[in-house]
DNA sequence: TTAATCTACAACCATATGGTTGTAGATGAT
DNA sequence: ATCATCTACAACCATATGGTTGTAGATTAA
């Protein structure tokens, strides 16, 4: 699941199927790289379950799954219910602001 | 990000860390593996900045970076905000109800 | 001082990964 | 029927990945 997401162009997919539902070869057009290229993260992402694809002709369409999408968000949730319990612990929501371990700076994203 | 969560070990490296700081060692010591594999693994965590390393005499204590895997909720909160504005197109709650696309079963977790 | 503990770093390895080009079958349009 | 479009699959490749063993320096404990 998230080895899946952990690629911008994988991401990218994911969002443009979640708009809306598209072909394997209208994705493909999207991006500067082999449709053979496309089609693997297409598959990367039927792996893990974030897409669906399903035969309609010649095309394949592709689907989105969001309760996967929600499972990743459960696992990154419990992460943040686990901190929270440690800062109630802690009786110190100061930390919160810092958003960090207290003492450290936030970092940027991936 | 979503790649130094992609392996289990390191999802529960952070888990660890969040509940309170942690050092190589220690959490070397709670894995199935060598101590240089566990620091490659914090390695990586380091460079997503999930984790944070401040060397405290001999050893080298752990930290979460809470503000990074809020980071990546922010991602897959996007995502579900796309999917919900689509199910609003639709005026079409009730797709919420199948947690997938019209039509389409839920899949299991990564 | 010696021994124990902790860590950094390197080299290695089998496998995986994000791309490539190539081949070929199926479907749809003309 | 021919041509265009779409897709599946294979092989290849340079690089990355999750582990391994080995070497060695720094800190701490006895």
């Amino acid at each position: 699941m998230f080895h899946a997401l952990a690629d911008a162009t994988r991401r990218d997919i994911v969002e443009c199927v979640l708009l809306g539902k598209s072909t394997v070869s209208s994705l493909a057009r999207r991006y500067p790289m082999s449709f053979a290229a496309v089609q693997k993260h297409v598959a990367v992402l039927e792996r893990a379950e974030l897409v669906t694809k399903e035969r309609r002709g010649r095309e394949q369409i592709v689907r989105a799954n969001i309760a996967a999408v929600r499972d990743a968000s459960t696992v990154l949730d419990h992460f943040e219910s686990l901190w929270r319990s440690r800062m109630e612990r802690f009786g110190d929501l100061l930390a919160e602001t810092v958003a960090s371990e207290p003492g450290h700076p936030r970092g940027a994203a991936e």
